[in-house]
Formats: structure tokens, C-alpha cells, sequence
DNA sequence: GGGTGAACCTGGAACGTTCCAGACTGTGCG
DNA sequence: CGCACAGTCTGGAACGTTCCAGGTTCACCC
């Protein structure tokens, strides 16, 4: 069943090649200063014995763990997306991503507390809900990069989308459209939330829309979406921006289930591109916040503060972009 | 900015409290041995210097990881459950979870080699998609526990959820409610979507429905319930069963937005209870999968084979259960 | 008053790496 | 021929813990 030997070790390969441990180390980390043949036989010795490196020894003795610790939410969809874009941003770094999730059970402090056991470098939070001042804290100990949420800290490194300008785009195309009711179903005090609902504002003040501004009290949650549209039922809107995809799906749900078409009685455009926004069946029109790039950045500004590179600004904001697909259309009436 | 002074280590706290290192490292572990007196000085030198024990020190003497290393989807929403619970199961166990996601860009290879590298002591796999064969290969390096899906190797402990028997019930409620005209969404190739069709087979002929089952094709996504649910609308049945509670997400989305009244037209189950048909505007009536018992089960056999203990059974099978909520209904006809 | 434990504490050797200083070749050059 | 130098390679000291074999102290008992 098991193999009940020991691991091997640096030293059972340096026996076997018949060389020093100094040796096998360095031809094991890829440097120089090991001929060619002995590299070889190396190797070939390392390969029979099964050997790996046990990386609890190497970092403890270099004093580094190259772990970028990433703190998400379980049961956020978005998050999912970025975790996904973090590994592959992570790949080529020479740093590895080991992950804490958030759950119902398990706050932001285990999540961030399990992580600094482990020893990481740096934390990159994604949409942390904390209060800036835990924030500012956890920065004296270690680098802190927070993705997709404004935090007003010099010790803390942020890289965001520009919401405002997301919601911008998302009633401009509305308008193009010919709407003019447009309401909000907003994320309370979700981060980012804010200022969507300001980006909102602003984009109906410039199209001398004011009247019809309307901002509903939503959530991130398919719950609150779906609470939020019900709201809307008594008085509905020829179109609506929500403050996530996830809210929109509630949203979307409790339309159809009273037969309200989606675009034909109601636009609706949600935030994030997330995975739900681009399945088929939901179709969803949404600002797409660019995770790619995000998590890129994300990553090196991460090992730029590890490596105490020069880091130009602290906070990064990157453009969203309309992706317009199905549910949105011009109004009926 | 970062304090950029060196870690407190054991040999500060015992020059500051006036002891050994030993009785240090005694005293932090909680172990007996050590004065009351001596004991609170020791805490509070600590206190003082801010000391955290380093694990990769502490793990790397006494060659334990007290790792559980954990593989999951990071796109399915019952894994997210799981996990959540996982975390739970583990925290009074002495245990600690690392987790390692499977994405679109990052296979059960990569994730699992992440986990070996950082010396877990045992593996818990949820619903792996690796043949037999790889998984056996990957139990003689280690205990490897595979929860919510069926597989036949004498090295590989499994905790699954009697997937025939929540099908059994499903339709069992259905035909109680005066269901005939029963569909199955099925899983295709995806874990436990065999039985799970067994079972609705077995559970059709033992009503004598023998002449209504139907099976269609369907997956384990958004996207395929709702294929799935357009080739139903040429002939809608009065309820249907689908492999997931995502799949079936799909399918409610597709009825709703044909004018399907569910449950009035349609009767729907899922399976799996998770988060999702746990939504208030979802409401789905579901398979649960015990996901509590399950992860305990899991926890606690994991630490078993890390620990040599006898283990009864290889193979661990949790009864589902049925929960009732608003998309069944007697059929109108 | 000597012996016996228990209770408390210490020193130093591991664990498997990396890092550093230096030793040994052989080659090219003045 | 002697010297410098690059290219290889070695030995041993870290890293911060835990573990083990012991050393003290002190109360208690015969």
C-alpha cells in the first residue's frame, strides 16, 4: 500500500551520484557552477530515488516561502474568476499562490491569519470587507495588495476598476438605447459599491436625466437581487443597472417568473462579467471589470513591494469595458 | 512603513524570559512541564516580542505537515459548500486545510502536485475527475480520500451520497404528488451521474412508469440544463429530475422564460441542496447531500489513515435526503 | 539523614535545506 | 616556469524548531 521508506533526501542523492550535498542543491535549483556530466548524473540519481525537494527545509533555510497568499470569498463567482486569473498570473513569477477561503464560518481574520502561518510574502485580499484600520495593521507586518475595492491607506496597495466609469458606460449605452427610466439596484455597503452608485448618478445628472434617477437598495446576493425586483414590480422601469451579476440573477429570475421579458419590458445590465453573466441562457449584458489585467497587476505589485522595488503609484485603476450582449434593447414604448 | 526588524524565534523569547529554549517551545505548545509562574513569563515575554512560531521550523524537526490537502472546483457551488464545511470538520482536529483550486487554466494534476510539494499528509479530492488509475497511483504516496464520487481501487477511501437512492426519492415524491410523465436530466460522464440515472430508472420501473421514463442528455452546468430544457419544450413532461442543482438552474431559467409555470406546468428537482437551491427566489425542491456528515466523515478518515488507525470500510455511503421546497406541485392535469 | 520520586528545567543533537568560504583542477599568458 | 583565473566541487555553519537524555530542586518518608 504505502511506501513505508523515507523520503529521500538531498544527502541519499549526493551518496548515490557520489558527490556533496552543496552540489546536488545547486544542480537541483537549476544555477550554475555544475559540470555538465556530474549535472547529468545528478539527475539521473535524484530521478531514481524519487527525489523531491522538501520545500518546509529550503524555505526555511533561505528565509523565503515565495507565497503570495490569497484571501477570497467561497461563494463568490467573481472571486472565482479572479482566483483563476491569479494562478495563471502567478505561473511564471517564480512565486506560488496558496489560497485561504472566506466562508460563512471562517471570517477575514482566520482566512488572512492561516495564511500568515504559512508565512507568505505578501496577501492579496480580493474585495476584502474589512475596516481600513485591520487593513492598515496587517500592512506593517507584510505587503498587502487589495483587488476590487477602494481603500484610502499609504501603506496599502490597491488595484480596482474604475466603477464610476463602469456605470458611466452602462447608462450611456442605455440612453443610446432611448431609455430614460433607468434604475439602480445598488450593493449597500458592498466594496465598490459606492461609487458605482456615484458613477450612476453622474452619468444620469450629465444626460439631464435627474428626474427619473432612481436607486433601489440591493446587495450582492441573489437574494437581494431578486428582494430589490420585486420592489421594482409594483413600478417597473423600462431599464436597470445592477450593482453585480450575481444581484442581476436574482433580478432576472424574478422578472421572468412575472412575466416580464428581458430585453422586450426591461433592460438590464449587471457588473463584472462573471461566469453566471456569460452562460448562454442569462445572456447577461455587464460591465466587465478586466480581471486579467487586475490580477497581473495584482500579482506584480505584490513582488515589486516583497522585492522593494520602486512602486510608482499605490493605487492602480483599471478602465472597464460595456460588454453588450442580450439584455439589453431599445424600449418598446 | 513594514517594520522591518527580524521575526521574534524561540531562542528571543527564552533570553528575554530567562529560560531554555526547550521549555520555550514546552510552553507554546500548551505541553505539561513547565511552572505556572514560569509559565505566564514565558507567554508574556512572547506576548511582548510579538513572537508567532514558525511552522516550516516547527514542521520541518518534528516531519509532520498536519496538513490536509484539499482539491476542488473553484466554479461549483457544492464544492463551495463543501469546503465551507471541510474547514469546520477540521478546525477541532488539530488538522489544518490547504487548499488548492481547480480552474479552466489549472488541471487536478497541477493542483494536486501543488499540495504534494507542500507535504500534506493526506489528499481529500472532491468529485475528481481523474481515472481510477491515477487516483490509485496517487493513494501509494499518500492517503487520499475522494468524497462525492465512486471509486473502485482498494487503495482510494471514498465518502459519497447514495446518489440511486436520492433519485428513488425524487421520484418517489414526484409519483406521490400523481407524477407519471417524469424526465431525467442526466449528468453524462460527470461523478455520480451514472447511478443517479440507476436510480431513476429503477425507481420509474418500480412504480410500473417503466413506459414514461425518458432520459435527455444533459451535464453538470448552467448551460447544458438549459440545452437540455429547450429539447423539452418541444414535449414537456409534468416533472423533471436533473443531475444538479446547477443543471437544473439552467432549466428553470429556460421554463420561466418560455412561459413554463414551475412548479404549476412543471414539477423540478435538483440535487446537491446547495447554495444555490437554497435561494429564496429559487426555492428548488432538492437532493441534499449531507455535506456536514460527509466532510466530517472525510476529516476523520483522512486522520485515520495518517494515523494508522484500523478503517472499517473503504467506502463510506451517506443516506441523501429530500428536501421539499416550491418548484413540486400536484400536476394540473 | 539518606533515599526516592515528582516536578521543573537545560543543553545539545537532529530535521533537510541553502549559503559561504575556500580547495582543487586545468588552461592561457607573460 | 610561474601566475592568474575560471570552472568545479567540498565542508560545514546556519535557519527555527522539536525531541531526548539528562540535571536540579525539593518535599516526603523511613
Amino acid at each position: 500500500m504505502r511506501s513505508a521508506e523515507r523520503r529521500a533526501t538531498l544527502a541519499d542523492v549526493a551518496a548515490r551520484a557520489g558527490v556533496s550535498k552543496s552540489l546536488v542543491s545547486l544542480v537541483m535549483r537549476d544555477e550554475p557552477g555544475a559540470g555538465v556530466a556530474t549535472r547529468r548524473r545528478i539527475l539521473e540519481a535524484a530521478d531514481e530515488l524519487g527525489y523531491h525537494p522538501d520545500s518546509r527545509a529550503r524555505l526555511l533555510r533561505s528565509g523565503r516561502s515565495r507565497l503570495l497568499g490569497v484571501v477570497f470569498g467561497i461563494q463568490h463567482d467573481f472571486h472565482g474568476d479572479l482566483v483563476t486569473d491569479l494562478y495563471t498570473a502567478a505561473r511564471e513569477t517564480g512565486y506560488e499562490v496558496a489560497l485561504s477561503a472566506v466562508t460563512p464560518g471562517r471570517d477575514e481574520r482566520e482566512a488572512t491569519a492561516g495564511l500568515l502561518q504559512d508565512r507568505c510574502e505578501a496577501l492579496i485580499l480580493l474585495g476584502p470587507q474589512e475596516p481600513t484600520a485591520s487593513l492598515a495593521r496587517l500592512a506593517t507586518r507584510l505587503p498587502v495588495v487589495v483587488l476590487a475595492r477602494s481603500v484610502r491607506d499609504p501603506a496599502v496597495d490597491v488595484v480596482r476598476t474604475a466603477d464610476a466609469e463602469g456605470l458611466r458606460q452602462a447608462v450611456d449605452h442605455l440612453v443610446r438605447l432611448g431609455h430614460r427610466a433607468i434604475v439602480h439596484i445598488d450593493g449597500g455597503r458592498a466594496p465598490g459599491a459606492a461609487e458605482r452608485r456615484r458613477g450612476y448618478r453622474d452619468a444620469m445628472r450629465s444626460h439631464g436625466l435627474d428626474g427619473y434617477a432612481r436607486i433601489i437598495p440591493g446587495g450582492l446576493t441573489e437574494e437581494e437581487g431578486a428582494a430589490a425586483a420585486r420592489v421594482l414590480l409594483d413600478d417597473v422601469p423600462t431599464a436597470v443597472t445592477v450593482f453585480n451579476d450575481r444581484c442581476a440573477t436574482g433580478v432576472l429570475d424574478v422578472l421572468a417568473r412575472h412575466g416580464r421579458a428581458v430585453p422586450g419590458d426591461v433592460s438590464v445590465v449587471g457588473y463584472d462579467d462573471s461566469r453566471l453573466a456569460r452562460l448562454a441562457h442569462v445572456d447577461l449584458t455587464t460591465v466587465a471589470q478586466d480581471a486579467v489585467t487586475m490580477t497581473r497587476l495584482a500579482v506584480g505589485r505584490a513582488i515589486d513591494r516583497i522585492e522593494g522595488a520602486a512602486v510608482a503609484r499605490r493605487e492602480v485603476v483599471v478602465p472597464p469595458r460595456l460588454v453588450v450582449r442580450g439584455t439589453t434593447a431599445p424600449p418598446l414604448h
